[in-house]
This record gives C-alpha cells, structure tokens and sequence, in this order.
DNA sequence: CTCATGTGGATAGCGTAACTATCGATAGTG
DNA sequence: CACTATCGATAGTTACGCTATCCACATGAG
C-alpha cells in the first residue's frame, strides 16, 4: 500500500479512506492483512484525484462515477448522465428534491432556447436546471445585458460539446469500440471539461477586456508580459 | 430587519452573519439598537445569495467581491480580475501558494494557445492555471482524444467572452457610463458565466449524443419528452 | 405604564465534508 | 526475533456555513 501511495502522491490514510468510501477496489489478498495493488489501483487513484482536485467533485460524486464507470450494463449513454448529475450537483446543492423555480422564467426561457435550436434533449437533463436557475438570477438581479448573451453561449455550448463528443468518437476508433476507454473519455470530458472551459474563458475575458477597453497600465505591481 | 429577512427570503440569523462577514453594509442607524435597511441592502442579498447559491463562491470570496465592487477607485478591469480570482479558486483550490506544475506540459499547451490565436493575456491570469491543471490531468490520465479537444474549446471560450463584453458595453451604453452599473454585469457575468455555460453544455451534450449515438431508448422509466 | 416582541451585538454550537490519527492484531523482513 | 508495515475500525480534526442563545435595550399595543 505505501508503494500506491508513493506512487500516487497521497498519503496512506487518504487511501484507506478511499477504499472504506468505495473509491478505490480493494487489493487482491494474499494474506488476512496483506493485498496486492496493482497498475489498476494506480490509475483508478489518479482518476479519483483528478475528479476530486481537479474537476471539484465531492467524494460522494465521485463514488458514484466509478461506480457506474464499474458497471458493464450500463450504456455510455447513462454513464453520461450520471456524470453530468455528479457535476451538476458540484456547482448547485440544490436544496429541494424537486425544486420549483419562483418565477419560471429561466426555465420558460431555456425551453425556447432549445426549440429555437432544435435541441433534443430531456427535460430532467441537470444542465437545463442549472442554467434556468442562472437565468432566474440574471432577472433577478435585472440583468437583462447578460441574458441577451444567451444564444452566444449556447453557440459555445454546441461547439464544445460536439468536440467532446468527437473525443469519444475517436477514442472508440483508436480502441476498436472498447467501452471502458469511450467511457473514461465521456467521465473525464464531462468533469474536467468544464473547468477547462472555465479557465479558458477567464484568459479570452481578459484579452476581450484589453482589447475593447484599452487601459490596462494600471496594475504596476504585476509584469505586463503577455502570455 | 424582519423586513429585510422577508423581502430576500433569508433567515434573519444568516443576514447577521452576512453583517458579520461583510457582506453586507450596515443599515442606517436610528438608535443604538434599530437600523434602517433600504432598497441597496436588498438587492445586496439577492446580489450575494446568487453569488453564493448559483455561482457556488465560498462566503469569503464572495466578501472580496463585494468589497471590490464598492471601491470606486478600482478600475472596471481590475474588479474583473477580482471576480476571476474568486470564481476561480472555488474550483480550484489550490493547494500550494505558488503551486508548481509536475510536469509543465499543461502549462505550455496552453502558452502555445495564446500565442497561436494572439490572446494577449497576464500570466498570473487564473484561468491559464486552472486550464494547465486540466491539460495536465488529461496528460496524466492518457486522454489524447480530450487534448485534441482545446482549439474547439478555445474557439468556444472567446465566443462566450465577447458575448460577455458585449454585455458590459451595453449596460454601459444604458446608464451612460454608470461605473457600478458596468462592475454589477462583470460580476454577475464572471460568476454566474461559468454555470450558464456548464448547464448549456450538459444540454448540447445530450443533444450531440443522441445525435452521434442514437440509441436511446433503454431509458424507460423517464419520459421521452423532448425539451 | 407595562410588557411582549423585536433588535443589534457577541459568543457559542451544530452538521457536513474530507481527511487524519491512533489502536490492536497480525504478518512479512532482515 | 525485533521491527516495520498492513488491515480494519473508531475516533479526532479542521474548515465552512450557518444557527442558537444570551443580553441589554427600544418600541408599540393595550
């Protein structure tokens, strides 16, 4: 065990409490308190950490990922939504089991959003609740400038998810259709991807920003290196 | 303070606490015990209650926040910055102070971005660290597919980023200019930004898929309604 | 005038999440 | 045979975001 744990960079106790939480399988036996670990102990940990660290996932989440990940039954399909539901419960504890937005309109302007584009996709999707809620927020707070960026992000939207889903499409090609490998790129595109995303979108803020208002020598304390 | 308490729907105790942590101001006073609470303390509230509800931001970034927003020094740009900090490290916390990449790879994959699409941006940006942790995990994991991925997600991320000025410029050209009228929308924008996008994307998602593998019919227990 | 109710201020407590530490009974290793 | 390591269990720790309680006082209905 202390082998995975050098080789993995966490610390013996993290492990155990890995294995206790279901994030981790156990180790083949050899003896009452001895078990062997092999390679795919090591990858199942980094996949853990980067779900965890990385991605942001709670622990909980991140069970039920490797746990769907686990079960061969399950199209890659469901395992797709499984993560989107880890994910999506990362940025939105939604409070109530089945929570009434209190004026509707995010959700009335979401639905419009997706007949207007011709999107097919299920009304119980997390990412639809999710960025009702953040429409609500924008009326709320009287945003109306920002809601008109609504379709710009839903051009975003399409872009990114139609290079994930060439991701799998050319992950299945590379391993003749092999399921763990298109799923593995479904989990970690789906959890990483958004904070990829997110990064991105900070440095093409800021570029957009330099370019549109240009006053940036303001900040003396900080090299003005452009990246 | 009841008044308050109704009108934003938060329990009384919590909106001390708000008082406490700084989120928010306190009322005018007309005797040592009793305080006036107006229109600006309500929409503070709702201001903080999205930031912290919707965008996910810990109490104390969202304290930084506010206070930027307060500071009629600061330049539009750095209250962006500010905001990007904040929306940043809920996503990731970083460990370290000054965290030091274990390979770089992911680091320099995306210097080499800038450079090819021109994006003149610091290099402490906090979206260019967090963008490297996640190319990095993709290295680590094996995730060749997803690396090909970044052009389409940097096409997607300057999309969103100019939709994102293009709100502000509106909201300045409406209130002629008003400084707290532009900060509201780069706040509001920057932090509730991420969940737009990341809920749009679920949706897309689902959509692509259905669209690349169309199979889905092995869900019977959820209505088929489409969106 | 009085007294229940509400207020602001301070301090302490609670529940969850994610580890972390310790313990006891072994089990390989030099 | 001493010594470190392991497994499994239980308990403790830290951080966060509230929540509860207490107090002295201030209104305001009766």
């Amino acid at each position: 065990m202390s082998e995975l744990s050098t080789a993995t960079a966490t610390p013996v106790p993290t492990l155990k409490f890995y294995l206790r939480e279901g994030l981790l399988h156990a180790g083949e036996r050899t003896s009452p308190n001895q078990a062997q670990y092999d390679e795919s102990h090591i990858n199942r940990v980094r996949l853990v950490r980067a779900l965890i660290d990385v991605g942001g996932l709670p622990v909980a989440r991140a069970a039920e990922v490797v746990s769907a990940m686990q079960r061969d039954d399950l199209p890659v399909h469901s395992v797709l939504g499984i993560a989107q539901r880890a994910v999506t419960e990362r940025l939105a504890p939604s409070s109530a089991p089945e929570e009434e937005s209190p004026s509707g309109t995010g959700r009335r302007l979401i639905d419009e959003l997706c007949a207007r584009r011709g999107w097919r996709v299920h009304r119980e999707n997390p990412g639809l609740a999710m960025a009702a809620r953040v429409l609500d927020a924008y009326v709320a707070l009287g945003q109306d400038a920002l809601l008109e960026a609504l379709d710009a992000y839903a051009d975003a939207a399409e872009l990114v998810a139609r290079a994930d889903l060439a991701a799998v499409a050319a992950a299945g090609e590379r391993s003749r259709g092999d399921r763990t490998e298109m799923v593995d790129v479904v989990i970690v595109g789906t959890v990483l991807g958004d904070a990829l995303a997110a990064g991105l979108r900070r440095a093409a803020q800021e570029h957009a920003s330099l370019e549109r208002f240009p006053a940036p020598d303001l900040d003396h304390d900080r090299q003005d290196t452009p990246c």
